[in-house]
DNA sequence: CAGTGGTCTAGACCACGCT
DNA sequence: GCGTGGTCTAGACCACTGA
């Protein structure tokens, strides 16, 4: 019977928008029940799988949750938030509600050190850019990260603006590398001599040590990256759910 | 039309172990195309809806990968691992292939400091069951963590064996709180002379303090924990994806 | 162009929760 | 019993990909 809308937008995406924004702005509460598949099905002239399709995106992103023969609720606000999400560190800050900065301490082309090597999945005597980076939030050096990528697909990166251009979108846009999914190691680590001066702290400070390997949309591990955190201004948060 | 099955089962989850388990046998690898929504819903005799029900929930899963145009794709293995799960501190050690262990070290009815009322949203002067618990794996300390849960809830398991049987287990079926989402945030710390002493290690030793706050089914913040992991044996491992 | 996934319909019956 | 979500059908047209 095909569609029949004006818009582009699909009618399962206005139906979600449309739920969110009553969220939002608290006409519907959380806790409180959304109108029934079969009402909301005759309230806006779609058919219940349609409304079916919206309202499971919903429950997966953790906003509503179903309970059979009951109905459908909103979530407690606390569960649905970012749920694990890969952010870049721009990101990150701003979500904390900081400003964003950096500074590139170094760009070379070397040979990979052997835990690149085994992370990225490349052989010997491969070499990589290496990019040494402070990051600051509200210009307060918050963490160093080293990051190494291949420097066959990379290596025009040495001529790149890394101060004032976000390194994913390089990838992305330049060599068409969309970043989609990382492993993330964290553990406590002490600042030495050098990290203490980088970031401000006393040698011997706590710091916060994550080592990732993100990959591509193909699956093809592409950056490896440590960051020194200062323990003191840095905390990481992760969302869990039961499997 | 109903469905006719003779099978409990419904019919989209049993193509979803089907296709699973294909994938496991290494019938299906991954880059393979899965047959089409089509092609799967003639040979197994479904609706191309209830197909496309199956393959949703596997993408959504990280198992397979749509391309529209193209096909359905078996994802890439490295990708698909546990996606930052809320786990137990003994699935996590079986996970590791370690033998997780424990030992009760207290186990009472204290009022609530402040930072687990704000947590778990109780008001002043609530009691809750606090319970000091030493982790080990493979014999050997691996965390001193510290819960709290509300008193009026779970007073009674002041009464129960926490050495042999799992709190999460208890929870859930002799207190009906089924535990199913969790925000956790992770620090650097070091070693108190208690914790050393508890743990093994040297006062001034690194650790990693996880702090959890675990919410049951119906989104209620249920259970605050703060455990102490030891620096040198404990790596907090995330899987993310961007979203 | 043919084939793929993406969206959508207008029904149906089942399983569950509540009163 | 009645309303809820859970499963399922047999079609339809659209948007995209690749030969």
């Amino acid at each position: 019977m095909g569609n029949g809308s004006v818009s582009a937008l699909p009618l399962y995406l206005r139906l979600k928008e449309i739920l969110q924004e009553h969220i939002e702005t608290g006409r519907l509460q959380p806790g409180d029940r959304v109108p029934s598949e079969r009402e909301l099905s005759e309230q806006y002239d779609m058919s219940r799988m349609t409304v079916r399709h919206a309202l499971t995106e919903l429950v997966n992103e953790g906003v509503l949750v179903r309970q059979q023969g009951r109905g459908t609720f909103v979530g407690r606000p606390k569960i649905r938030q970012a749920l694990a999400g890969l952010t870049s560190f721009s990101e990150d800050m701003q979500a904390r509600g900081l400003r964003p900065g950096g500074k590139v301490l170094s760009l070379q082309i070397v040979q990979a050190p052997r835990k690149v090597r085994t992370s990225l999945g490349l052989d010997e005597s491969h070499w990589v850019v290496r990019i040494e980076r402070l990051r600051l939030a509200d210009d307060e050096p918050m963490a160093l990260e080293i990051t190494h990528l291949s420097a066959g697909r990379f290596g025009g990166l040495v001529h790149d603006d890394l101060n004032h251009t976000s390194l994913y979108r390089l990838m992305e846009e330049k060599y068409g590398a969309k970043v989609t999914a990382a492993t993330q190691s964290i553990e406590p680590a002490l600042a030495d001599a050098t990290l203490a001066r980088h970031l401000g702290v006393r040698e011997g400070a706590l710091l916060l040590l994550l080592e990732r390997v993100t990959y591509d949309s193909n699956g093809v591990p592409t950056e490896y990256v440590s960051s020194y955190y200062r323990g003191d201004r840095y905390r990481f948060i992760v969302e869990l759910q039961r499997r």
